[in-house]
DNA sequence: TGAAATGTTGGGGCG
DNA sequence: ACGCCCCAACATTTC
């Protein structure tokens, strides 16, 4: 277990703390604290909350619905599934005698007028690393600290951060392996558990609770992606079963989309309905006690630091949401094939495993990370269309659509990232489909037109006997697709 | 967290 | 018995 304090940068430490949390300080150095809820909608294992907890007389629970975001994500299935964490993190708080304060508007302006109608004196959040919360929150701080209100932004979203992790010489990791030995060692100095129980102080009297708008209300009503069922309880239920059987053979089944064998937790992830701390400390307590657990639990572990990479990458070049991490790469030339792109969003290519997997986040949300990278290459190396476009869709679509991971994913995947893949590295749609979904499972499950069509022919429908009248021909022909893309790819050797 | 082309090796058929 | 060819299997190189 470790102290709250700690965590945070730029704030006092946890002066009470001796012992754990929950520990108050001296009523005469208590405040009216504000937590800001963001993407930490839990009550376990939240550092800024627990700062908030210890150090307030009575605490405020915020949320800022920021419609700038809301209409600009254009993400109708992200939002209902927030709206749901929102709904159950103000239960959890009722049932502690606490309640969900809800605002609607520019936070820089909520924020600061609630710090005052609370007469607040410490304001804490969870730290985020996207530039345009980081002008935000800037902004408001600066707003918080010309009232008289402290701020504590608290690091909790990731494990470590960028700033924490540098190489020999000082610089920001450009490579995960050397990223991730880092952070393995950092990890076993620090033991990094989660936080233990938060006893919340009682609201501040007087403020208007508001009220969460409904899906209609948000314009989200019509959406019909088959979402998760949202909030901290169902995010732990999610962890206690991952953990129960399928991280024992992740190592192995992760690459199979058949079949359920990843953790599913990346919605609540991404809105913090568990941390990524508590994540890492149940699994690793789990291959101590069940040592054949231990290559399964690595290997999931080593996602969540994918997770912290990107994290890291975005805060140190916030460049990359808008541009190629790797300038030379500004010289590829896509196409604007906007029949092709509309084939590939709708899950009409022609190839199983792509339309499989766009037919899958159509219906749920959700893709399958290896079908992620497939769908994300055909993208950019088949259809040859700029990554952020790809980039922009999944984002839409995604329940877990984070900035920092889509963005690494697609820049790997379209060669133009840290650490990328290697521009002549080009998947094969048919190859990929026949290695990781042997047997069809997986594309007949989504593209039910392959119903028929034998597992010898499920991936390459065309050269069936048989081929099934419903089913698209492909759009185009992989083999001179790849070479056009090498070609297309070679100016970033010289220029 | 590739795929395809090219090179090498070795066994077997066969004249 | 021997050389030659074919080709699968595997390894290496290239993109």
């Amino acid at each position: 277990m470790r102290l709250p304090g700690a965590a945070c940068q730029g704030g006092a430490p946890f002066a009470g703390g001796e012992v754990g949390l929950g520990v108050a300080l001296p009523a005469e150095e208590r405040v009216r604290a504000l937590h800001w809820f963001r993407s930490d909608l839990r009550l376990r294992d939240n550092v800024a909350l627990a700062e908030a907890a210890a150090r307030g007389e009575r605490l405020v629970c915020a949320f800022v619905l920021d419609d700038r975001l809301l209409g600009e994500s254009g993400a109708p299935a992200r939002i209902r599934f927030l709206l749901d964490c929102l709904g159950r993190l103000d239960a959890d708080l009722r049932r502690r005698g606490q309640r969900l304060v809800v605002r609607h508007g520019d936070p820089c302006r909520e924020i600061p007028r609630l710090l005052e109608q609370a007469r607040a004196g410490l304001l804490t959040f969870d730290r985020d690393y996207a530039p345009f919360a980081r002008t935000r929150d800037a902004t408001i701080s600066r707003a918080a600290e010309k009232q008289g209100v402290e701020v504590l932004d608290c690091k909790d979203r990731v494990i470590f951060e960028g700033s924490e992790l540098r190489t020999q010489q000082g610089t920001p990791y450009r490579v995960f392996t050397p990223f991730k030995n880092a952070w393995w060692r950092r990890y076993r100095e620090e033991q990094p558990g989660p936080i233990g129980p938060i006893r919340l102080p009682p609201p501040v009297g007087g403020l208007a609770a508001g009220s969460l708008p409904d899906a209609a209300a948000l314009g989200v009503a019509g959406d019909a992606t088959e979402i998760p069922v949202g909030g901290e309880e169902a995010a732990r239920r999610r962890l206690r079963s991952f953990l129960a059987g399928p991280v024992a053979r992740y190592r192995e089944d992760r690459d199979l989309p058949a079949l359920d064998g990843t953790s599913r937790l990346s919605p609540y992830l991404r809105l913090g309905a568990i941390s990524a701390r508590t994540c890492v400390d149940a699994a690793l307590e789990l291959a101590q006690a069940e040592p054949k657990a231990e290559p399964g639990v690595r290997s999931w572990v080593e996602e969540l630091v994918w997770r912290d990479f990107y994290h890291a990458v975005l805060s140190d070049n916030p460049h990359v949401l808008r541009r190629n991490f790797r300038p030379e790469f500004d010289r590829v030339r896509w196409n604007e094939d906007e029949a092709g792109f509309a084939a590939w969003c709708e899950g009409r290519t022609g190839f199983p495993i792509v339309d499989a997997g766009m037919r899958q986040l159509a219906r749920t949300g959700w893709m399958h990370n290896r079908v992620r990278m497939i769908v994300a290459s055909f993208l950019t190396k088949d259809l040859l269309v700029d990554w952020r476009r790809g980039e922009r869709f999944f984002y839409a679509k995604l329940v877990d659509g984070d900035p920092a991971s889509n963005n690494g994913g697609w820049q790997w995947a379209a060669s133009t990232g840290t650490d990328a893949q290697p521009w002549f590295r080009i998947f094969n749609p048919v190859t990929q489909g026949e290695r990781f979904d042997p047997k069809g499972v997986y594309v007949r499950r989504f593209v039910p037109e392959l119903a028929k069509v034998s597992a010898r022919f499920v991936h390459k429908p065309w050269e069936s006997p048989a081929p099934p009248a419903d089913y698209p021909a492909p759009i185009l022909d992989h083999a001179s697709r790849r070479l056009e893309a090498l070609r297309r790819f070679e100016v970033v050797r010289s220029g």
